[in-house]
DNA sequence: ACCTATTAATAATT
DNA sequence: TAATTATTAATAGGT
């Protein structure tokens, strides 16, 4: 009966079976303090433990912690990884829709490195066939946009009534609307209504 | 002078400003929670958190949150998001570097939904533009490759002494080493030693 | 897994 | 914004 002689000092714990107990007590001590602050003060909280054995522990405030992971990504894809030293002007989420062709890159670029250590003979192959079909969609998206974009052209010259075509992918949404939204229901992509896009896109959803 | 009159409710704080109050409190407590058991108990801790207002926090016992990002990552690719029903057989680690191409498409498809809704013209044409040229360095590394596995094999043929040809990307790396490595240096493609990728390769490092 | 003495966190107030 | 303090909450070690 004699719990907690003196304070707790920040080492490592050495042995082995005390390191265990402590990791489940206090993982689940974060855990609920995670929860916590999530509902209390309505953040959004990602949590992820890995245990010194390798195995993953994971809490997230939201449906999945892939959501709040996908949050975190695109938030730090907004400003680029350039001009990380002001933190002055901190990367607002509104930010987030803009830059979008250095996003292109660094998630390219991310993407590479990704793969690039598991790329034999096999894998080259279906990523050339990747690519290619992603390019092939990638052409005949930008005729059909391009299409579009003049047929708009051309019927607003001609009178300009019934303006309810839509072009379905303008990009960057120019609102600054302060919704909290981020990184919830994504808009996903819907193959039906226009894109027609070969079936045999492998990398597409 | 009366602090605490009864336990806390978990419920949203409806006071503005008794919210983020409570707010700074509970985050640097829970970080400083998560330090804590990322040093008692030799842990991997990464924390996310976004305030309402949508502030990214962030905190990772490890160099950077992107790495434990990475290895959550890795870990969550590593069986795949079919079968993700039996934890049973638990998906360990050392499962990161099989099934490279699902990897390949799960990557794929992700990277698919994170950039879709930003495809208008432009970025199209930026995308047509990396895709060919990744598409071209695939193609020549294919070749390459093939290339290698004939040589290595005449050179075999021959008489195989000098065997210190490196095929440099040979992909899984059989061993099950139980190492506690996982999520950190991950290997970096180096052009410089044999791929020979055109310069004008937008998407890779 | 459960208990309990003790330390740690923190809510309201200043 | 920072400090104080009465309480509650978390938890280390023993059972």
């Amino acid at each position: 009966m004699a719990p907690r002689r003196g304070k707790v000092e920040l080492k490592r714990i050495e042995d082995r079976t005390s390191r265990q107990v402590r990791f489940s007590k206090r993982r689940s001590g974060l855990f609920k303090k995670a929860y916590e602050l999530s509902v209390l003060c309505d953040a959004e909280v990602g949590l992820l433990v890995f245990s010194p054995a390798g195995k993953l522990y994971e809490f997230s405030s939201v449906s999945s912690l892939e959501k709040t992971v996908d949050r975190y990504w695109k938030f730090m894809n907004a400003a680029g990884d350039v001009n990380k030293s002001d933190d002055n002007m901190q990367k607002h989420e509104e930010c987030a829709h803009q830059g979008a062709d250095m996003k292109l890159r660094e998630i390219g670029k991310r993407l590479w490195e990704t793969i690039f250590p598991q790329l034999n003979t096999d894998n080259l192959c279906k990523l050339e066939k990747d690519l290619s079909d992603a390019l092939q969609w990638t052409r005949s998206r930008k005729t059909q946009l391009m299409t579009d974009s003049l047929n708009q052209l051309q019927e607003e010259a001609e009178g300009g009534r019934d303006k309810t075509v839509e072009t379905e992918a303008e990009g960057r949404n120019g609102g600054d609307d302060d919704d909290d939204e981020g990184g919830g229901g994504r808009a996903a992509p819907k193959w039906s209504s226009r894109g027609k896009a070969p079936a045999s896109v492998g990398w597409s959803p």
